[in-house]
DNA sequence: TGTACATCAGTGAACGCGCGTTCACTGATGTAC
DNA sequence: TGTACATCAGTGAACGCGCGTTCACTGATGTAC
């Protein structure tokens, strides 16, 4: 009893490598998707990417789509940590336009492949993929309105206000990781800096605003 | 001599089926791009929905890509063709934003198709699509950048912070007809409203931004 | 205007290829006792 | 601990299908004189 409770607490080497196969699955459908869109690749390419059969496949994911759902999970879970760990930062609450553009330069860089999906299937031919990415680009602006709260004024905002504030601040810096993404590293600075400027030209706004309920 | 300058002087009736024919195939391409993306489509689809032969495809296009870049360049004449308008407008001035919205909420109506492969195809598996796309929006935004120079202090900013000012009205106008194409009838007063007070929010920063060359 | 020839948009058969999915299987790993 | 059986990740052959591209062709339209 002791002994059995004690293996199944750590996972059999049969799971491990079934694990370890299923993330080979989705590398190579995030390698694949560097260079085409999710719909024109096939699932004999991915197999053939993650060293294994074809028909092994389906002991991983149903089909294709299934496997495009995980893709969608992984890349917003990478970014919710990006986020949660920049609220961490101190030097957020100093320089937050200039440090947040940083941070989501890193992150890209870091993880081109799950930016670059975000960015092409957010509106490629797949419906299921564009309606997922779509809710969690929701979830993700809804997290971040709670942030912009902390800025002078924008706490006394409507609940609207700030959500459409989070969703152009959203939208901005998707476009920017879009950019970078098709950028060369010569380009960066010039990206990066627009974007900063951007930011800036948005927030100078928020003095003037006049948020109210309900118009 | 006249009877010939007359005849080659208005297409012939090959010309113009073969015209005919052409525009079939472009119609039937955007429709399937309705519901795959570009690089998922294929010749012979094209050719089935256009109603001709697959081996007629090459009396038009050397190959799917060349269509490709055919429907950039009337999507974007289209788009022009908006802005050109819009320009002429005398209610432009007095409410310039809300009127702005309306215009590009009629093209998309309009346009669907067109509006559709651009936002599909900008991020999308083809790269000289990408390339000739991205080439377009940094020309329209360019074309917008004067118009936005006649806002009262825009005029007197710098040439860069008039582009960074354009590409930022850009990226929130190609978001919202992005989002209008996926969304239903009932949902279309609150994306553009919602645009449009995103839209309010960074001009209301115009009047605090101080513009200056090479910071 | 009439005739003889050239042009060329569109056809249909054919090719080799990669696709998604099925099936019965193998053999290593896991489990019961 | 050892044995006998169950599980199941991964295999390889096979299928019917749609693909892009080639080729020689047809016959209506266009042109020269």
């Amino acid at each position: 009893m002791n002994d059995r409770a004690h293996r199944s607490s750590r996972p059999s080497t049969r799971r491990e490598s079934k694990e370890l196969t299923r993330q080979a699955l989705v590398r190579a459908a995030l390698k694949l998707l560097s260079r085409n869109s999710f719909d024109s690749i096939s699932l004999r390419e991915v197999t053939r990417e993650g060293g294994i059969s074809p028909t092994a496949f389906y002991r991983h994911f149903d089909d294709m789509e299934e496997l495009g759902l995980v893709l969608v999970e992984e890349s917003f879970s990478s970014l919710r940590e990006m986020l949660r760990v920049a609220r961490a930062d101190p030097s957020m609450f100093s320089d937050a336009i200039r440090r947040s553009i940083e941070v989501l330069l890193v992150h890209v860089r870091a993880n081109e492949g799950h930016m670059r999906f975000i960015a092409r299937e957010r509106h490629g031919g797949v419906r299921r993929l564009r309606r997922a990415i779509r809710r969690e680009l929701e979830l993700f602006g809804d997290e971040l309105a709670v942030d912009l709260g902390a800025f002078p004024l924008v706490g006394d905002w409507t609940v609207d206000d700030r959500r459409m504030f989070a969703s152009l601040v959203v939208e901005t810096m998707v476009a920017m990781a879009a950019e970078l993404i098709e950028a060369s590293p010569a380009d960066e600075r010039a990206i990066t800096a627009r974007t900063e400027r951007q930011m800036r030209l948005i927030f100078t706004g928020v003095p003037g605003w006049r948020s109210r309920p309900r118009t």
